[in-house]
DNA sequence: GGTAACTGGGTTTTT
DNA sequence: CCCAGTTACC
């Protein structure tokens, strides 16, 4: 049986056990960054389960799949769980959602084998319609096809109208609102017609479940208890969704912090977390602020650039000794900063410091490409996480949407893709045998013959091998067996299109032992669109206990992680914040909270680093340089909580005067 | 008419 | 480094 003092034990406090331990009311708990958050919440579900509210009858919405699994097996221990023993529901918005979307596809007039297209397929999606609404041509700036989709999906998750959408945040765009709405019309209808669902699509339908006369109070009835975390992070969409789960507020726990609101640009708002507190009087609001994680001297930076408009005003204090003050390390340049980072990683190895336990954590993926190179040089192991995502290299969508064909064979646009990773069809023979093979229709297999015939004659074989590739693979039975004949039938395609073929079908070769032990292959491809492995390591399941490497990563990726050492680099105004961010106070106030966010990672040691000269990115190639003296976030408070070190006399230094002409003589060569 | 190969300009963050 | 627009080739 659960033993509270179980939990004590673990080293609860008593705002951490006043969160565990409430009632059933509405509870909101106001969480500084790393006051045990995840602690109270695993808490309080264990305390829950103990009362013997039934695990089925708990559901437990994170912002991601890894901090869902974390707490549920957290819980899970605390309680002794038993094996076979139901566990909490849980998992992101999305999961959840395509959970019940999957069960209920029925009644929301969808076939069982509907598609989860993720944002790049939706983008491809805009691009086959948009010729259709006027939004082609060179004359004006067209707005590109993910502009459309971020627009849309902006719309979508505000439940603002576009007018006004593109009034605030895409004023450029402003000319084309007719034909944006036409197209979206066009868009709607079209994933409709297909079967196919987007990120939104799966929000939406939830809902629309949740708001089912019948329907939504019997699934609303199926729990006890709601547990939402990162609730500043939630959009309208998703604030409906958790109100028709708890319509009263019986049983409704969310957990936030309005500081680390970062997610603006995907339609959240951390006002939805102060709203929840007016809606109902009875509301209990704990605040967690007694940080176990960092040293006073992070937190002093911390609370000195925490945004001051929050209502709530969370002060952050440690029990731990106080530590270095954070450093503000000024350098001479971008390659100066990274030769810096990587001494500082090497002198903390050589301490004793793991290099797992530090991180450099950066505002825009492409920030870290300089420590990358330096690193390697170096040859310190690194995993990038956040930016470019393993799903969206062009062959591991080739694989993905080839492996819908098997299931959903109606689907133009995979065809469409498929086919022109044949040499010789582009897109004007691709749309042409689109056309013949008529995948609206119940069976796309009596006519490939005519499509072979169709396609050029260079193409022919390939073309068959790919058709008869992919009956075979239909024919298999299991899920691994699927996969791998698809992998066949990329195989000979990808060897010709792809210079690098080799590393790509090494990348497959693991996708494909993954799905080796699933049941449903679909299920799994909508997993992996939901879900997607974070950097290309993840794929090779957990890593070593003795593997040891460095953590690059985006700051929006490192939420809710920790290191004993963090490296801040590209602290320059128009880097961090970003000057896409500097036209609004609002944009600039997001920034800020992403600064919040990131200090805050840091346990022991911080490092900030300003390069003077920063390539101004619009002039990048004259050579130009913006003096930039540092990151506005960088103010008198925070100031006079950071060390600051100058590093700028290192500068390479150049042989004065005039050198000896260099005569280089490839002759030989040729000879 | 259609495809491949080249060139030059632009680049946030994620479920 | 990816996309769009252009040109050269079939």
């Amino acid at each position: 049986m659960f033993d509270l003092a179980g939990a004590w034990d673990e080293g609860l406090d008593d705002a951490q056990i006043a969160a565990a331990t409430h009632g059933d009311g509405p509870l909101i708990v106001m969480a500084g960054a790393g006051t045990g958050k995840t602690r109270a919440l695993t808490a309080r579900v264990a305390w829950l389960l103990e009362r013997g509210i039934g695990a089925e009858r708990i559901l437990l919405l994170t912002f991601t799949r890894r901090a869902a699994d974390d707490m549920l097996a957290r819980a899970s221990a605390l309680i002794g769980a038993e094996p076979g023993r139901r566990r909490p529901r849980g998992g992101t918005f999305h999961a959840v959602a395509h959970r019940y979307v999957a069960a209920y596809a029925g009644s929301l007039g969808l076939p069982d084998s509907f598609t989860v297209l993720d944002p790049g397929e939706a983008a491809d999606l805009m691009d086959l319609l948009r010729g259709q609404h006027a939004l082609v041509g060179t004359k004006v700036r067209m707005p590109r096809s993910a502009t459309l989709v971020e627009a849309y999906s902006r719309c979508i998750n505000t439940q603002r109208p576009l007018r006004e959408v593109l009034a605030v945040d895409y004023p450029w765009c402003e000319p084309h609102l007719d034909a944006m709405a036409a197209l979206f019309r066009a868009f709607t209808a079209r994933k409709r017609a297909g079967a196919l669902l987007d990120f939104d699509d799966l929000l939406l339908y939830w809902r629309a479940l949740l708001g089912h006369e019948e329907l939504g109070p019997h699934l609303a009835g199926r729990f006890d208890h709601v547990l939402v975390d990162e609730y500043q992070d939630v959009n309208t969409l998703q604030v409906d969704i958790v109100r028709s789960l708890r319509p009263e507020g019986r049983g409704l726990t969310v957990v936030g912090d309005d500081a680390q609101a970062i997610y603006g640009f995907r339609g959240a708002d951390a006002r939805h977390l102060h709203d929840l507190a007016e809606q109902w009087p009875d509301t209990t609001v704990v605040r967690l602020e007694r940080n176990f994680r960092s040293r006073q001297a992070v937190l002093d930076l911390a609370n000195a650039v925490r945004p001051a408009e929050d209502g709530n005003r969370l002060v952050l204090y440690s029990d731990r000794p106080p530590g270095p003050r954070p450093r503000l390390v000024r350098c001479h340049d971008a390659p100066a900063e990274a030769r810096a980072i990587a001494d500082g990683v090497l002198e903390a190895h050589e301490r004793g410091v793991a290099l797992r336990d530090q991180a450099v954590l950066v505002r825009a993926a492409h920030h870290s490409d300089l420590v990358e190179i330096e690193l390697s040089v170096r040859r310190i192991p690194y995993r990038k996480y956040g930016g470019l995502r393993f799903l969206e290299a062009a062959h591991v969508k080739d694989f993905v949407t080839t492996a819908r064909l098997l299931d959903n064979p109606h689907d133009e646009i995979v065809w469409f893709r498929l086919l022109r990773l044949h040499q010789g069809i582009g897109p004007a023979r691709a749309r042409a045998l689109v056309a013949m093979l008529q995948p609206g229709t119940d069976d796309v297999l009596p006519h490939w013959p005519d499509a072979v015939a169709a396609a050029p004659a260079a193409t022919r074989t390939a073309l068959s091998g790919t058709l008869d590739g992919l009956d075979g693979a239909r024919g298999r039975t299991t899920a691994g067996r699927r996969a791998e004949a698809v992998l066949g039938v990329l195989r000979p395609l990808v060897e010709v299109r792809y210079p690098d073929a080799a590393v790509r079908l090494g990348d497959l070769d693991r996708l494909v032992a993954t799905a080796a032990g699933v049941d449903d292959l679909q299920g799994w491809l909508a997993e992996l669109t939901l879900d997607p492995p974070r950097s290309t390591g993840d794929l090779a399941g957990p890593p070593h206990i003795d593997e040891d490497y460095v953590v690059i990563s985006t700051i929006h990726s490192a939420k809710g992680l920790e290191w004993s050492i963090v490296h801040l680099p590209h602290l320059v105004d128009g880097a961090f914040p970003s000057d896409m961010a500097l036209k609004s106070p609002a944009g600039l106030a997001e920034e800020r909270r992403l600064f919040y966010v990131a200090v805050t990672r840091a346990r022991d040691e911080l490092s900030l680093y300003a390069p003077l000269r920063m390539p101004h990115h619009r002039h990048a190639r004259d050579d130009r340089y913006s003096i930039a003296p540092a990151s506005r976030f960088l103010d008198g408070p925070a100031m006079s909580a950071l060390e600051i070190e100058e590093l700028i006399p290192v500068r390479d230094r150049v042989p004065a005067g005039p050198l000896t002409p260099i005569e280089i003589d490839l002759a030989p060569l040729w000879r």
